[in-house]
DNA sequence: CAACCTCTTTGACGTATGTCAAGAAGGTTG
DNA sequence: CAACCTTCTTGACATACGTCAAAGAGGTTG
């Protein structure tokens, strides 16, 4: 694997490897779309701490941009991205 | 997922997501076992960098404890380990 | 338009992390 | 035993990160 390679791979993870970030890609991955402040309360953080860590998502490619409907704003796993993250950790997984 | 279960998670992400433990655990899962003196020459720092980096990761339980053989030591990667990261990143991978 | 709501950005703070040089540990070889 | 080789630990340093309070941005509702 290529040092430029191994960076790519290593933001991704980083963007991942955060308790908090772990619980809302989690949430993510089991509804279909969630808005920051259902998110908020559920993992114990402000919702400025939430924003920030969806934004360290976002900048990763793991969750879509933001899609406003209403008064909120909703999220999404990139479920691709994540699969293909996944086979770096374990190559002989899919 | 609980607090725990995210926190657990994370620890073991923040384990892998630096460039060099990358390609060290790249290395690690290609050939069957490494030793130390071929991995710092191949990822281009210090022998005492590649030390630290190795007690990550084998803190975490992603590689094996170091085995001696002779005047080296040699590391393998922890498959088992690594494909449970796997299924949490990406639910539906395997 | 004015009050309000959700979300994001900024600034600041303490903590954690990656790196190397230097030295220590443990095994090997003459 | 003495010189040596590989690996690990320690100490120090700069940098990056997670968190919140406060303020700003955009859209909504009376």
């Amino acid at each position: 694997m290529t040092e430029g390679d191994a960076l790519e791979v290593a933001v991704r993870l980083k963007a991942i490897a955060d308790p908090v970030r772990v619980r809302l890609l989690s949430m993510l991955l089991a509804a279909d779309e969630v808005c920051t402040c259902d998110l908020a309360p559920a993992v114990g953080v402000t919702e400025a701490t939430v924003s920030h860590h969806l934004s360290v998502l976002k900048k990763a490619g793991l969750i879509s941009e933001g899609e406003r409907r209403g008064m909120n704003v909703y999220y999404r796993a990139r479920r691709d991205s994540l699969g293909a993250l996944c086979r770096v950790i374990d190559p002989n997984c899919c």
